[in-house]
DNA sequence: AAAAAGAATTACGTATGCATTGTAGCGGAC
DNA sequence: GTCCGCTACAATGCATACGTAATTCTTTTT
């Protein structure tokens, strides 16, 4: 339940949209035209537009001219795509965090996390648990110091977002996720960053794995 | 000289203030309000400010406020940054290409490509060789399918752009930078995609360490 | 009834207006 | 001469206005 500070009109524009979009509730293949869009929102044309600019690079939109924006559906190659970019991009995310010698002091929110994440499996709380697996993620990509890197990440796991949610109570290997983090945060530690992006690198192979059979396995082709 | 269609005034600005920039009339440093920057290219605010929040997302502008649009300059450690996202990123670009088995005609611009490379390095034109450098690896990351990767180097190409032209006449290694590109293409047609990954990335390794050590033995310290 | 032609609506791209708010320049105090 | 405060200016964020072009709806024709 994030709250939206009203800094300027575009970017709580912005972050409502996202929040909306991610959280499906505006779903994907919705499709609506800047005025009901500016509506919607209570706001005029121009702060949508901006907004809608910075969402479309984010690639959870499409502007199509005469039609509006549309939230992008993606097709299981796309899902694809996604994690070959993925699987090349936070496993570097973990290389620099490591290679930072992090402090536990500093790794100490991970592991909260971690124990959210863990704490929801047992109780098989499922959206908790996704809560924190992409806090989780989150957090590394924004604690290791390479800016670009994360702003490059960020959008990527946006778009990953709703793709988890919706294959995400039929992933049977939970736990298995659950402690690679943790794996991942003792290796972090140690400052080890080749471990740290083997490790990276394997978690999102395997989640992958995981939710294209899913996906394939439910007949989903766009999500 | 690229020409400058003007489909619409944003897609006009845009273009001509990324090109302005990768050139360097708009020197890193360089800023400059939104009234003076409609003024310069005769339009009004509005497409202008659309152009800005684009650039801004590649990175190659920062939007002050009350201050306009800075043109961002790079510090060694950003380009350090950029390399180690490229080195992640653009192998992958390879194993696309190569995973798609690219056919010997769908290959042929790109030997054009290195032969225009090898002319210029011949005729020791710097600023043709890096021409056709950066000409191959746009068509390498346009040719390879994951059109979402295409979207996120691209940028990272623009924004390293500067960066090559300014330390390209320092460069000891073109000859061999050259035929690591010769090297990668022999590698795309045999589709072997582990190959293609590891050229890539030794590649923009051996160029960053080049790059680098300039970087500091001139003591740039923003470019 | 389907197709074609025309009219009405609407979305977009761009320009402009306006209030807000930060910044720089200027003058005075110490 | 430097520091502080005040005033004037300027850039921004947003709203609104408007012409153009495309889509949709209507109507007519065959």
């Amino acid at each position: 339940m994030p709250d939206f500070p009203k800094k300027t009109l575009v970017a709580d524009a912005y972050s409502r949209l996202k929040s909306d979009i991610r959280e499906n509730r505006l779903p994907p293949g919705f499709q609506a035209p800047e005025p009901e869009l500016a509506t919607r929102l209570g706001i005029s044309r121009t702060p949508v537009r901006e907004a809608l600019i910075r969402l479309q690079a984010d690639g959870l939109i499409r502007l199509i001219p005469r039609h509006g924006a549309l939230v992008v559906a993606l097709s299981p190659s796309d899902v694809q795509s996604l994690y070959d970019i993925l699987s090349a991009l936070e496993p570097q995310a973990g290389v620099t965090l490591a290679e930072a010698a992090p402090t536990p002091t500093a790794l100490a929110p991970l592991y909260e996390t971690l124990d959210a994440m863990t704490r929801a499996l047992e109780a098989k709380d499922l959206s908790a648990w996704l809560a924190a697996d992409d806090s989780f993620h989150q957090q590394v990509i924004a604690l290791q110091g390479n800016d670009r890197l994360h702003g490059m990440l960020d959008p990527l796991l946006d778009q990953l977002h709703r793709v988890l949610m919706t294959t995400l109570a039929h992933r049977e290997q939970l736990a298995r996720a659950t402690e690679d983090h943790r794996t991942l945060l003792h290796i972090l530690a140690t400052g080890d960053s080749n471990g740290a992006r083997r490790e990276l690198r394997q978690h999102r192979r395997r989640e992958s794995r995981e939710v294209l059979e899913i996906i394939e396995a439910q007949g989903l082709t766009a999500l």
